[in-house]
DNA sequence: CCTTTGATCAACCTATTGGTTGTTAACGCT
DNA sequence: AGCGTTAACAACCAATAGGTTGATCAAAGG
């Protein structure tokens, strides 16, 4: 369960490691648009952009349709959903995570005497 | 408010882009560890683990302390949440999503006659 | 038919990533 | 003091990512 979807995660996050391809994902959430109105906003090639969205879509953020000449992009929701669900999963041991947070600090201190900090 | 904090954005996303570091960020969540601890499960060296945790940190995913010669791993479960903040708001716009493509994809079929999709 | 528009493919360059080995620094133990 | 452990730092290497230019393909439209 935790590294079944190993690549799926790894395509997905690493797509959303790029402010160029989250300005993408931000566009696309307002309705699907072509490579060409997609680069117009940056000062990179269209074929920069147009790599960019092969990433985009490799990690299944995002899907082609056919229109005439034109190859409209859209958003797939489900995806960032995946990343949603695998980013809760920790979340949930929030609170968890800072009782034993302190725990381990209150146990080292008392274990090593008080010099539980660097000195400088 | 969209790219203010692109670097932020940045560092996270690519952090999590890699299993080795998503399996350590998951081993932190249940409690705070130790480089040797966090290397212990994976077929490379210290040194490269050590290496992810730098970029772990970087992200500001992990803190870490100092408690003598060991320097704990701790989860930050805040950053985490930065991230789902930032895929929540397109989770915001999934069902107006789905209405904009719907509507694209039957207008351009107007417009166009019958020959919508791919024909092979 | 030929041109324009939209988008991809291919080759290439540079910077960064993930990994290695080797060395050095700080601390604990006896 | 000297040894072993923990972890970081530095230099190096192979692979990949992001970008460019130039050529090509496919569909619309004169």
């Amino acid at each position: 369960m935790d590294s079944s979807d190993d690549g799926e995660l790894d395509s997905a996050f690493l797509a959303l490691a790029d402010p160029v391809r989250r300005r993408i994902i931000s566009r696309l959430s307002r309705g699907p648009a072509t490579v060409n109105e997609l680069a117009e906003p940056f000062a990179i090639t269209k074929q920069a952009v147009s790599k960019h969205i092969q990433v985009l879509e490799q990690a299944q953020l995002v899907t082609r349709t056919r229109d005439a000449q034109r190859r409209p992009v859209h958003l797939n929701p489900a995806r960032l959903e995946a990343l949603t669900a695998w980013i809760g999963q920790y979340r949930l041991v929030r609170e968890e995570q800072f009782r034993s947070l302190d725990a381990v600090l209150q146990s080292n201190a008392a274990a090593r005497g008080t010099q539980a900090k660097e000195s400088s």
